[in-house]
DNA sequence: GCATGTTTTGGACTATCGGTATAATATATT
DNA sequence: AATATATTATACCGATAGTCCAAAACATGC
């Protein structure tokens, strides 16, 4: 991903986020950004791609920062579960990328729909998952209810929040009160076996449907890559660990643990230099194939 | 109302619940319901106003609706309150509007924005009342709350449902799903006194937010003007029913329940006749004037 | 430094959209 | 029959997303 590309990517969003999806013209994007509408339709095949692209990234930086979170710590701490609910609604510049979400959803491109709709079950799915490491795996058969009821009492009161209220909202609150609620409904379920999502809708809803990992060859080769691409005397420190990472990734048996800090470390490294995101981009990659090893 | 706008309207509606309001475009709804260009903009002065006039109607109609199933019932009773959640529901066509409510809010046009906005929180306000009547004077600081979450529950469910399962939905085992989980929300925020929505905040969402109602004098004009446009021989019924309302309405001390039964038969008069909807029009609005006498 | 390949530019162009304007025609009313 | 109102068909407008392309700017290897 180019400097270039990335910074048209992040006018667009902001102007997204300001105007709206559909009340910002391409128009717009081109002249915020100082680019010519041939350049944007170079990097993007069309505005909706653009908007995935936006979506796509946002998406990423969430998942790295709740497992970030999360390294560790206790899986079952419900206050870890409140900050990886909060990284998605501080990202967004106070919650305003959700609605974005949801405009579009039900907005033209069906092609676009179907992409939001898999984002929006893969939030789904990482939230059942992760109820189930807070509640227990009693709350299995319920997780995938309480996720997607969660998720919509949240987005309703921010709605009914920007109605009627012109301050700020106090997500802390908002996601501690929410979990109160998912704590006073959860043993009623469990106690009731009052399920909505049968087993086979909620296996959708809890199955995996991230986009799939890379393959450890294709891994290691952009690990590489992005090693090479470094000059030789910026950042000793990032090759060392790249190499490191190369060595333990290619062993009979790589250590987990190990391989978690040095990533760590890694994308550490590389905070506030121009490949950063670049560099977060293959920490995540590793860690999802890191994830898949135990 | 004309009976040709109001065949257009319909075909409107059907075609934004089939094909979602942005992506309808003005010459479909031309080309479906067979009318040209200006007399579409006869009737309605732009696409905006006719989707206007369309959850205008299909408001009405819910408000209506969900009045009659309350006549002569106790208001606490939690099976009523299932039955009106279900009519907007229903009545949209498996509850296909939502959608457009939803997609419209974030979309564009700031005017049609505070419409969307005012509806929404004209349904909240009603909501927050019923669940006063059902769950008692205790839950009224948390009412809003709760009203604001099971919309939202509703919605997620909805969408999370049409995401993972062809299927349609039962949405009679929804809503009594969704009231359960009320039940169990309910007594906890009571007796934590464990409210999102504060005082202030809540009174707007609980606030008088519907459309104000006429003056007893247009409204004694307009059931005038209309026993007037119906032909002497037909329905003379129709036309007794109205004198009565007439005069018991100019009567010192009118009484209530009289007019409610009357209201009542007076719809079921013409049901199926061509004024049908006008009929329906006024008996609301008969409803809603007998409704600030008490 | 020069040549080669890639990126960027800026503008002309198309098709579609919501909406306006109008002159001709059909339908009702009196 | 005359007048008024409702409807039609079509041309037009400005904005939009998206295409296309030749010229300019930039980068890269020799």
């Amino acid at each position: 991903m180019n400097d270039r590309k990335r910074q048209v990517l992040l006018t667009a969003q902001r102007l997204f986020i300001d105007k709206g999806f559909s009340t910002t013209s391409v128009q717009d994007i081109l002249d915020e950004s100082n680019i010519s509408k041939g350049t944007f339709y170079n990097y993007f095949s069309s505005k909706n791609e653009c908007l995935k692209a936006i979506l796509e990234h946002a998406h990423d930086e969430t998942t790295v920062r709740r497992h970030e979170l999360l390294i560790g710590q206790n899986l079952s701490d419900k206050n870890i579960l409140v900050e990886q609910i909060l990284i998605r609604m501080h990202l967004n510049r106070e919650h305003n990328l959700l609605p974005i979400f949801e405009a579009v959803f039900h907005s033209g491109d069906s092609d676009l729909r179907g992409f939001i709709k898999n984002m929006l079950l893969a939030e789904f799915s990482w939230l059942t998952r992760r109820l189930v490491d807070v509640y227990g795996k009693d709350a299995v058969p319920y997780a995938a209810d309480c996720a997607v009821m969660l998720f919509g009492m949240m987005q309703q009161i921010l709605h009914a929040w920007s109605a009627v209220s012109k301050e700020e909202m106090d997500s802390l609150k908002l996601v501690t009160f929410l979990l109160r609620r998912i704590d006073s409904i959860m043993p009623g379920m469990i106690s009731t076996k009052d399920a909505f999502f049968t087993e086979d809708v909620f296996s959708k809803l809890s199955g995996d449907v991230e986009d799939q990992t890379e393959t450890k060859e294709q891994l290691l080769e952009r690990l590489a890559g992005f090693s090479d691409s470094l000059v030789d005397d910026a950042l000793p420190a990032g090759k060392q660990y790249i190499q490191f990472l190369l060595e333990e990734l290619r062993s009979e048996c790589p250590r987990i643990f190990v391989l978690e800090s040095i990533v760590r470390s890694f994308r550490e490294t590389f905070k506030g230099f121009s490949n950063e995101p670049e560099a977060q981009e293959l920490a995540y990659k590793v860690w999802r194939y890191v994830d898949t090893l135990d």
